[in-house]
DNA sequence: TTTACTATTGATAATGATTTTCATTATGCA
DNA sequence: TGCATAATGAAAATCATTATCAATAGTAAA
C-alpha cells in the first residue's frame, strides 16, 4: 500500500517531467487525497475534502489536477450521466466497468474478460485501434428493489 | 419511413396523453427534425436547425421536448463525454452501442447480442434488475491512423 | 361559442460544472 | 543569488442545462 502509493507519485512525477511541469504539494496532496477515497468522487467533492487539510487550496487547482491525473493515467474518469464528473484512482490500472443503482446511486465494480476480448474484436472488425472504453450498467439493486414492492 | 414517422408521432402522442400532457406544433416539429438526422444531435444543434423552419422557437421548448422524447423512448441518450447530451432517434427501437474516434469524432453504431447477454448475467448476479446501459468504445479510426503515421 | 381551466411556450434569469485569466508566488537551474 | 518559467488561487467567464414567469394556446364543460 505504501509502495502503490510510492508508484503514483513517481509515475506523477515523471509525467510532469515529461512534458516540464513540477510536481508541487498541492498537486501531491490531492493524488494522496484521491487515492484515499473508497467511493468514486467528483472534483467538487475531493475539493470540499482538501480544504479540510488545506484551507488555501483553490478550485480551479483541483480541477486542473484532476485532469492531468486522468491524463498521467493515474485517475479515471466516470461519466454517469449526472452532469459532472467522477474520479476513480487508477493505481494498479486494473481496469473495471460499473452497474449503477439508478435510484440510491450506489454501484458494483465489475469486469468481464470476455466482454472485454468481443469489444476488441468489434474494434478490431471496424478498423479502429481501440484506446479505451467506458461501459455503465444501470439497474435497481435489491435494496432498492424491495423498497419499490412495499 | 412515413410509417415509421407515423409511429413515432403516435407513440409520442400517446405518451404525452398518459400524464394530461399535450402534442403541440413544437413537440411535432423537433420529433420530425430530430427523426430527420443523420448524426447525433446535441439539443443546442438541433435547436439551431430547428430556427431555420421556426424562427421562433425557444431553447428551453427543445430542451424540454428532448428530455420528454427520451422518457418517452423515442430518443436515447448519448454521453461522449464531451460535456453536452448528444441524442439519437430510436424509432425502431434498435438497441446499439458505439464506437467512436477520439481524433475525429466519427463513429460507428454495433450491436452484439454477446455482450448484451454477459451484460445480464452479470447484473443478474450483484442482484440488480438492469434498465439500461450505455457503452462506448474509443479509438483511433483506420483514417486517422494514416494521417498520424504520415 | 364562450368560459374557465390547465398546459405550453419563449424570454430571461439562475444554476452548476468547469475553464480561463491574470497578478502573485514558488521552483529549478545557470 | 537571480532569472526564467511554471503553478497557484481568486475571480470572472463560459457552456450546458434548468427554473421562473408572464403571455398564449388548447380543451372540455356549460
Amino acid at each position: 500500500m505504501a509502495a502503490k502509493q510510492k508508484d503514483t507519485y513517481k509515475i506523477f512525477t515523471e509525467f510532469l517531467a515529461e512534458q516540464k511541469q513540477r510536481m508541487t504539494n498541492q498537486r501531491e496532496l490531492i493524488l494522496k487525497t484521491l487515492c484515499k477515497q473508497k467511493k468514486h468522487v467528483t472534483a467538487e467533492q475531493l475539493y470540499e475534502i482538501l480544504k479540510k487539510t488545506d484551507k488555501s487550496i483553490g478550485h480551479a487547482t483541483v480541477y486542473r489536477t484532476m485532469k492531468l491525473l486522468a491524463e498521467a493515467g493515474i485517475a479515471r474518469e466516470l461519466n454517469f450521466g449526472e452532469g459532472s464528473v467522477r474520479y476513480e484512482p487508477d493505481t494498479d490500472n486494473t481496469h473495471h466497468d460499473h452497474l449503477v443503482c439508478v435510484d440510491c446511486g450506489e454501484n458494483v465494480e465489475f469486469f468481464d474478460e470476455e466482454i472485454e476480448k468481443l469489444q476488441n474484436a468489434i474494434a478490431e472488425k471496424h478498423g479502429y485501434k481501440l484506446q479505451d472504453h467506458s461501459m455503465n450498467l444501470y439497474g435497481t439493486c435489491s435494496k432498492c428493489q424491495e423498497k419499490k414492492s412495499n
